[in-house]
DNA sequence: CCCTGATTCGC
DNA sequence: GCGAATCAGG
């Protein structure tokens, strides 16, 4: 693979998009991550410090002055790396499976979620009518005690995720209630191959048999 | 361990 | 110019 126009061309663009090399050689296809840190150093674009490797000591601060006025360029206007809209790479949350429940272990709400997160606005976490803000269940929802309780142990150390901070080895088991902000991702390690962690695989994935007979 | 970007250096 | 290997940090 080489460097076409093209493919520089999105590599410019997911970098300045703030994409990881990674996901940007994921993209591209054909060549490493290492590659793709090559080719931005060599293009000059080394900038924002995504994360990590601090290095470096940065204490000229050579940029551009102030001088930035309310409207800008008419033209250039490209504020905005949110979505691209463009090829989505990936939907993070892959259920291509049955669709997970967890209404079973609804925590209570958690007041202290995020540690130091002060809401600044009037954030209000009653968009939902009433009562019971979850969708209604598939109908047959028992899961085994068993897995229940190892479900209930593993959320209260769970590492609580945004859907940004997922990866393929993250369990993507939703937790809370989706219209609060008292909502996270499991985040707990995935099995290889499973989108959810040991605990969760176990209630996701009922062989339906099974608990007929602890049943009758 | 997983991940990140930075740098080096033989090709 | 390229990128694997390595380094360095979270």
């Amino acid at each position: 693979m080489s460097w076409t126009d093209e493919r520089v061309e999105t590599l410019k663009r997911m970098w300045a998009e703030g994409q990881s090399a990674s996901q940007i050689a994921k993209e591209l296809g054909g060549v490493t991550r290492n590659a793709v840190i090559g080719k931005v150093h060599r293009l000059g674009l080394s900038n924002r410090v995504g994360g990590t490797a601090g290095k470096e000591e940065e204490e000229e601060v050579v940029e551009t002055p102030v001088a930035a006025p309310a409207a800008p360029d008419p033209v250039a206007s490209r504020p905005e790396p949110a979505k691209p809209a463009a090829p989505v790479a990936e939907p993070v949350v892959t259920r291509a499976e049955p669709a997970p429940r967890p209404a079973a272990e609804r925590p209570a709400a958690a007041p202290a979620a995020s540690a130091g997160n002060v809401t600044p606005l009037p954030l209000r976490k009653a968009i939902v009518p009433a009562g019971q803000p979850l969708p209604p269940q598939p109908s047959a929802n028992e899961i085994s005690p068993e897995a229940l309780a190892k479900v209930g142990e593993v959320e209260k150390r769970a590492r609580k995720l945004t859907l940004m901070e997922l990866t393929e080895r993250t369990c993507k088991w939703p937790i809370g209630d989706p219209a609060t902000d008292d909502f996270w991702f499991c985040g707990l390690p995935s099995q290889p191959g499973k989108p959810y962690c040991d605990a969760h695989v176990g209630v996701a994935f009922q062989p339906m048999s099974a608990r007929r007979d602890r049943r009758r």
